[in-house]
DNA sequence: CGACCCGTTGCCCAAAATGCACCGCCGGCA
DNA sequence: TGCCGGCGGTGCATTTTGGGCAACGGGTCG
């Protein structure tokens, strides 16, 4: 919209911190990008950036600013949807951030349903983890995060909790894997693959541990859990994942083929998947409506 | 602000019922008004006023658009109030609606009070009914209500209720005055004043007539209880006020002295005194602290 | 000290917004 | 029935706004 192009460069600038980048960016010259944004200041009645040399920042009032500019953004978007949608349009954009767990199986299956009903729907799913999710919600950047253990919770407000016990994934032929539910003592004296810091699995993980005076020792660490489960069957190690990211057979049908089984829950707690929005935000219709099938979807979820 | 010059023309237009009209206050001409809002309606992807002939009316889409303008308008002053509140400014502007019970005692000494902390913050006080102070919330002319007995409580966030009993005022020489608490069925066989059915205290006594199978016949009627403060004195009637809007002695010095007696509980139930706004609403700071300021004051009520 | 990048400003011009005159339309009224 | 007045909408000349360009002062870094 027009009349939120001030505003926009002003995000600009923020991000590249620094007028002349920003305006290189934005197709305009430095100086009209300079001017609009004295101007802005002159009307507001205060300085938004610090000037540094070498670049400017935001100052508190600028943060303020900017904000402010996130919210009335986002809320004219839900206005437009809004409007379609009493047009009888149902048309609308829905943005998640979610964990990889979601990725392989829950994900693309509700968005499916959501989009056989309402086919004018479009989807814009990012994978962040933890922490990048919440800032999502934060800058208006996702409307819906869907994400294993949040990590501090503010500003989201919890649409959904679905508990998830820490499954071990390792190869049917693998010793462990006779036992219907593993002790965390057994994983430790074995070969074992591990998410890396940022994910909710390896901090459930690194707290059990912890209460058992151990320290994890992962033989690889990495931030796919594509690759912890293409691993486990090269090399007959443990892997980690929720049960939403899996669909493997309780009996399995080869000597290489995964299967999974709960950890013991004495030893790591469950967790949970959380669904969320940012705190005290009317989300837009279509977000709103795919935020009731999701939050159903996981109360229907085994376990 | 520039930004929101086309919304504020929208208002205007709304408000108007015509372009022409609203074109000549705002101090440009029809075409120019009528390009604005053509453009705008190009850019939002639909029109936002019904063509009638003989002028516009919003339709539902501009109705949202109206809604969404006002909230961001009362945002961007709340930010420009936090921003000159961390500059250590404090100042502020408080606008509030209330019955007129408020006016007389309550309300001046808590503006005063406030004031002497806060020289900085200017008040605006309006005298409305029940139905309009809630309309007032909603369309963001007001930040706080204060009223005796709200009517629909829709988009109306209850910040504080204080109870206040109905009570009956006359002459000290009024037969009734001797009872230290007057039974609804003695005031009907007198000679008695009401309010308008706008107001709460006449909701209330409306309610408890008819529950004696009674209706009421008041000898005068008016939307000011400070007429009927004064015109009981005048025609030994009764007259009717909440204790908010009172300071009478309990032992008067004079015949001609009001005296205020409670109605019995039995017979007319106690209302209350709402603090409220807009549901969902973060309010500029000054706002905030006053409501808290008033919360508090009708928490320390007697009764 | 020079090279470089930064925000900022004066000058000039294009683009956007406005004012003015005018059109077609519709309801009210003689 | 035809005229009048008010309405929203449009073409055109004009004014205002905003952007591009070049240059300035100030800061950092090599």
């Amino acid at each position: 919209m027009r009349h939120l192009y001030t505003f926009t460069l002003i995000a600009a600038v923020a991000e590249a911190g620094s007028m002349r980048r920003a305006a290189e960016d934005a197709n305009i010259t430095a100086s009209a990008l300079n001017r609009r944004i004295r101007r802005f200041e002159a009307e507001f009645g205060c300085e938004i950036f610090e000037r540094l040399p070498g670049g400017v920042r935001l100052n508190p009032a600028g943060e303020m600013i900017l904000h402010h500019f996130r919210t009335i953004r986002s809320d004219l978007q839900r206005v437009q949807g809004q409007v379609a949608d009493l047009s009888g349009e149902r048309r609308g954009h829905v943005r998640v951030a979610c964990s990889q767990a979601l990725l392989p199986y829950f994900l693309p299956q509700q968005i499916a349903r959501y989009r056989a009903d309402h086919p004018g729907v479009s989807f814009a799913v990012n994978v962040r983890d933890r922490a990048q999710a919440e800032a999502e919600l934060q800058s208006f950047s996702s409307d819906l995060v869907l994400v294993f253990e949040p990590v501090s919770l503010v500003d989201f407000e919890i649409l959904h909790a679905a508990p998830q016990r820490v499954m071990a994934v390792m190869r049917a032929d693998h010793p462990l894997a006779a036992q219907p539910e593993i002790r965390l003592r057994d994983v430790l004296a074995q070969t074992y693959v591990l998410p890396t810091a940022r994910y909710g699995v390896r901090h459930i993980l690194d707290r059990a541990a912890r209460r058992l005076q151990h320290s994890l020792a992962p033989a690889v660490e990495t931030e796919s859990f594509e690759l912890i489960r293409h691993y486990v069957v090269h090399e007959r190690a443990i892997g980690f994942q929720i049960p939403i990211g899996l669909r493997v057979p309780a009996v399995p049908d080869a000597p290489d083929a995964l299967v999974a089984r709960p950890l013991a829950e004495r030893d790591v707690p469950r967790g949970a998947v959380f669904l969320g929005q940012m705190r005290g935000r009317t989300l837009p219709v279509a977000s709103a409506r795919f935020a009731l099938q999701i939050a159903a979807a996981l109360a229907g979820l085994p376990d």
